[in-house]
DNA sequence: CGAGTTAATTCGATCCTTGAATTATGGCTA
DNA sequence: TAGCCATAATTCAAGGATCGAATTAACTCG
């Protein structure tokens, strides 16, 4: 039960409401704002003329009408700030500036000096990647709202938030208080399928949807689970460990030290090790997981074809659960590997769910790829100081950025 | 994105929030309430003011200090209004009356006359039931807030909310708009397990923790999820359906006509029927399900003994999916048949649960029993209209109680 | 070029919270 | 028993926000 106090608090909420349908929607004439918001028409040209004279939000062209004024539309001025997104992956780092548009200005990326990177080197490399980017797009540091990091691993927030990552040995790494020795900047911590899991909501396959589980395939099983158009989170931060929910009790080994994991029958990795099995114990083709995969889908023979029928019955069988349990409205599959199953399995992916899940909900979800490849992480990082600033209608601390105002 | 508009809505917040604090809280004074909230002393004052004039807050009782005027203590009044709670199970609908502070004042029950009850007789045992409790307890009808009903199946909100029962064969049934017709009252519908869940946050073993599961076991399986505070229902209201998650891939058949769910593995009819096999088809001593579970859990003999150790694994697997997915500060066994394995198992399931739990989330989380029994569903129920009441700040029409207030 | 139409702004009325000052209510001591 | 002190609760002017009606702005059409 959160409580509001004064009045003040009131303008901060409508600002945010305001904020938040011009960047989440389409432009807008600040008539459109009203009916939506349920404002009057003298707030919102009050409120909007404050974001105006704060370059928050900018006129964005006439929209005429057959007799009587035309609207100016509105939108949220993508010049405003940048954001710095960050995807710290397991196999290295990836930092990218956006306009608030999320338009990338800059790349850069350093692979991982090795499979069990020590933090120090992972800090090391964010400032050296942050120090490129904002160089290469001539972004000056003060007009950076803030960082989003995306982290493999469990993020836990409290006071400064710390990463645990059991398979890497992270045990509750201060990663934002190392972080902060290197910038001044807001720094934004958060799990990578969480991160990936904004990203779709925002501008892939979740657009507009209030209920959704974005699911992230890869060596390893995730999710993102929202809820009431809000991540879910949990107590600790921790919610959404699809991968490691039973599906075969006592079944295969997982990594997590648990057995009959569903990671540990579609997770990239187990895929490939099914298949060698399948053939007998010999090595399956192709250099890396990727490749690997590839070379699965591609073989048409009778064993890869079972392995992958079977792959979509557990698959199946685990999107069903998440539609028990969260009732959603959609169900994104994403990460490389789900991708790349989807795109070839996703009719036998969603029979199996159907014959799983009860039948009301699932009559509710639709079951989508997702639309943003894995750079997503990244995309979906530098949400975060975004969706800071439209939570609170205004930037932390800049109290206007123009005063060239009339009087 | 909710939209506040007015300065009005301020002042229903913070009635809200005040008035929560007192009910979900113990007695508070002025100052308490201030502190608590961050309200000035003043608006709490004034605030406590209209709430004590329209006679839902009464001072209660004055606590001394060392020096000083004492604090004079506030509490809702319990006789402010009364609450109807309907219980409406497989086997008979029960109808409870409360006070605000959900003393109960009267029952009764009815035992449905059939394994497929037709939806109008339902309705009519539930308008009978009305009738007897508010006649037993002698409250007229102005005076009851609303009739809150917890039934099986699952709930779809909407305008009019409707229920869907796949086992019995009630598909879309209307069952607000049917209750509609036998009384004026605000009628609140909800999934049975989800007004349990809430008798239990707000009263039993889920006080005060805002991420919890609860989990209801009888013959059939379900939980109630508690995602920051409230329960989570998904897009048409029929999340947490955990026991038709597959635990067992392509295992044993469940009568929602999957195979796999965990209710084929630890619902009471399940369990029964292990037992059943375990002693090589030989039925199972007892008259019905409760008996026979009895009998089980007192039997001793090797073979009684596996089923139970069986059973234990799987509803520990079950509950890792939870801790898994959910990240909950604690998780309720709850439900006839939990209860019952949980007095005798709890240790064993515990264990079986830590085992497949990723270690970080369920070192977060507490595993307990239900507190509250199986009559719960009721008093669940009734939380709904005060749950209402606590949201909107005030009865949702009753202009003001009293008049006799000075000028 | 003026009438008609729709968009946006302005401004007084109303409501709410804050914070300081004031009043209320008790214990303690001389 | 009277007066002082300490704490609780109320009162009230100031500041801020929204609404709604009236006004001003901008454009089309005949």
């Amino acid at each position: 039960m959160q409580m509001r106090r004064t009045v003040r608090d009131l303008r901060r909420h409508n600002r945010s409401v305001l904020l938040s349908s011009l960047y989440l929607g389409e432009p807008q004439s600040r008539q459109d704002l009203g009916r939506s918001s349920g404002l009057s028409q003298g707030t919102v040209s009050n409120v909007v003329g404050e974001l105006i004279e704060e370059g928050l939000v900018v006129e964005a062209g006439l929209v005429d009408s057959d007799g009587g004024r035309p609207r100016t539309l509105l939108r949220v001025n993508p010049d405003y700030a940048h954001i710095v997104g960050v995807d710290v992956g397991e196999t290295g780092t990836r930092v990218e500036v956006f306009d608030l548009s999320m338009r990338p200005l800059a790349t850069s990326y350093h692979p991982l000096p090795s499979a069990r990177p020590d933090p120090a080197a992972v800090v090391a490399q964010i400032h050296e990647g942050l120090g490129e980017v904002l160089r290469e797009a001539a972004v000056p540091t003060d007009e950076v709202l803030g960082i989003g990091v995306g982290v493999f691993g469990t993020v836990e927030q409290g006071r400064e938030a710390t990463v645990h990552a059991q398979t890497i040995g992270w045990e509750a790494v201060p990663l934002e208080r190392m972080l902060r020795t290197g910038t001044a900047l807001p720094i934004y911590l958060e799990n990578g399928a969480k991160t990936l899991g904004q990203a779709e909501l925002w501008f892939g396959a979740g657009r507009g949807v209030q209920h959704a589980v974005i699911t992230l395939v890869g060596s390893g099983v995730g999710a993102a689970v929202i809820s009431n158009g809000a991540i879910s989170r949990g107590v600790t931060s921790s919610a959404g460990e699809w991968g490691h929910t039973c599906i075969v009790f006592d079944g295969r080994a997982c990594r997590c030290g648990s057995h009959g994991c569903l990671e540990a029958y579609v997770g990239a990795e187990a895929v490939l090790d099914r298949w060698k099995a399948a053939r007998g114990g010999r090595a399956v083709p192709g250099t890396d997981e990727q490749t690997s995969l590839a070379e699965l889908l591609s073989d048409g023979g009778e064993v890869a074809e079972r392995v992958l029928t079977e792959t979509a019955g557990y698959l199946g069988a685990g999107l069903a659960n998440l539609v028990n349990l969260f009732n959603p409205e959609r169900i994104v599959l994403a990460g490389w590997a789900g991708q790349a199953l989807g795109a070839r399995l996703l009719p036998e992916i969603t029979a199996a769910a159907a014959e799983r899940a009860l039948r009301h909900p699932y009559g509710q979800t639709s079951i989508q790829l997702g639309q943003l490849g894995v750079d997503a992480v990244a995309l979906g990082a530098a949400t975060l100081p975004v969706a800071d600033l439209l939570a609170r209608g205004a930037a932390p601390d800049k109290p206007s950025a123009r005063l060239d105002a009339p009087a």
